[in-house]
DNA sequence: CATAACTTGCTGGATATCAAGCAAGCGACT
DNA sequence: AGTCGCTTGCTTGATATCCAGCAAGTTATG
């Protein structure tokens, strides 16, 4: 019998590990502090098998990247139809979205880090992750279609958009210094759920009052000045 | 006379020179991808003045942070000074408050992307950016102190100032990825009011609601649950 | 005042390290 | 024998760090 020490050489099963190493190693450290070789030795493997496998460093970056978009895109489809579908009031439905995507973003650590790494290396999306504007632009026209807003509002819409991805996105990647700064315990078991509910709470708040003042006459002054 | 072509030798001035170049490069490319020849270069010197003020390249960046965070520390001072002597009432002095830090940030593109590729490299707070702490906490007992709040509810107001943090900083960072994916324009002229109008009105109906809910009965659930 | 002795600000070559990419090689299986 | 999966040796380019040295001052000394 073969020493069953050593795995049988399988080239599927290699390239997927370089892929997942690879995944871990960028997240953590960026495209520019991972070396090749550091990503063959976490996938069980040489120092040129990466490249024996995806060609160039950025071609396995790429791949990465592509692999982790894949993902959300799947994601969003999924939840825009469940949401779409469900006939439930709007907040219900918004509830659970905002907390389904808090959940999907702490689940995957590295895609969040991965994002990151790219918007400050590149400054804008021209290159790699020009994927974002196709999965940005489906969530916000569902968003804008369970809110039954007109276009005029679209750009309210966003600012909500961007604010619920900006709750659920920066305390993972601030986990360590500032959340830990605030008092806060990421690793806390409750951690998650407590922000989970903040987050719906703040956002749905905040749209509740954002519909009153639309209707009803003015009940509050829009919103008090900052300059004095 | 003497030629008005090259400077005279100013050790302070060159010394400076080199701070803000290494500041400029560190936060746009990250540590990583600047050399020291980029930052001489960038300063107006020579490849090996750098190293001749500040000994190693880490060194340098460690002056880089200090100084973006003695700004900060000194701001942070003058708000909360400004803020509980004010006496205005809790709902002006909190939006004037964040406004003002949204102003702030965006004023400073360089330290939000400093800190943000200290978050990244680092993954904990342990190096440098142990500053942060202080000034964090600091922060949050002003916070705190002008809500009224017991320390039992510390944890809370954490949640609502990791909020605000998330809120005026995420599109920072995100200008050209998420905010342009949005169909937002981080450059239009109106954005910047847009926006810390948008984090103003957020953070204040969450705390309305907030204290509606711990005041008053329950009138609505405490919010919607999102499991089904 | 003049010259020598010394300091300070800054430069740029030399060296060493490290990583990407290429190509030759090697073992196993068909 | 040939192909596939993978490794290893080597080259080349980039860059941090060390250091010798120059030039513009500055102080001491005649």
């Amino acid at each position: 019998m073969t020493s069953t020490l050593f795995r049988e050489r399988d080239a599927l099963r290699s390239r997927e590990a370089i892929l997942d190493a690879a995944e871990r190693l960028f997240a953590e450290r960026g495209f520019a502090n991972t070396s090749l070789s550091d990503v063959g030795a976490a996938a069980g493997l040489s120092r040129g098998t990466p490249s024996y496998f995806f060609g160039s460093k950025q071609d396995l970056y790429r791949a990465v990247l592509e692999r982790c978009f894949a993902e959300v895109r799947e994601a969003v489809r999924v939840g825009k139809e469940r949401a779409l579908a469900s006939g439930q009031p709007t907040e219900v439905v918004l509830a659970g979205a905002v907390g389904e995507y808090v959940d999907f973003l702490a689940a995957r650590p590295n895609f969040v880090r991965l994002i990151e790494w790219e918007a400050l290396s590149d400054g804008d999306l021209s290159s790699e992750a020009g994927h974002h504007i196709g999965v940005a632009q489906e969530a916000l026209t569902a968003f804008v279609q369970e809110l039954g807003l007109r276009a005029e509002l679209a750009g309210e819409a966003a600012q909500f958009l961007l604010s619920i991805i900006a709750l659920s996105w920066f305390p993972l990647i601030h986990r360590s210094t500032i959340v830990r700064a605030l008092g806060l315990d990421a690793d806390a078991p409750d951690f998650l759920a407590r922000r989970r509910q903040h987050v719906i709470d703040l956002v749905l708040s905040g749209l509740r009052a954002r519909s009153a003042q639309a209707n009803g006459a003015v009940a509050h002054p829009p919103s008090t000045s900052p300059t004095p």
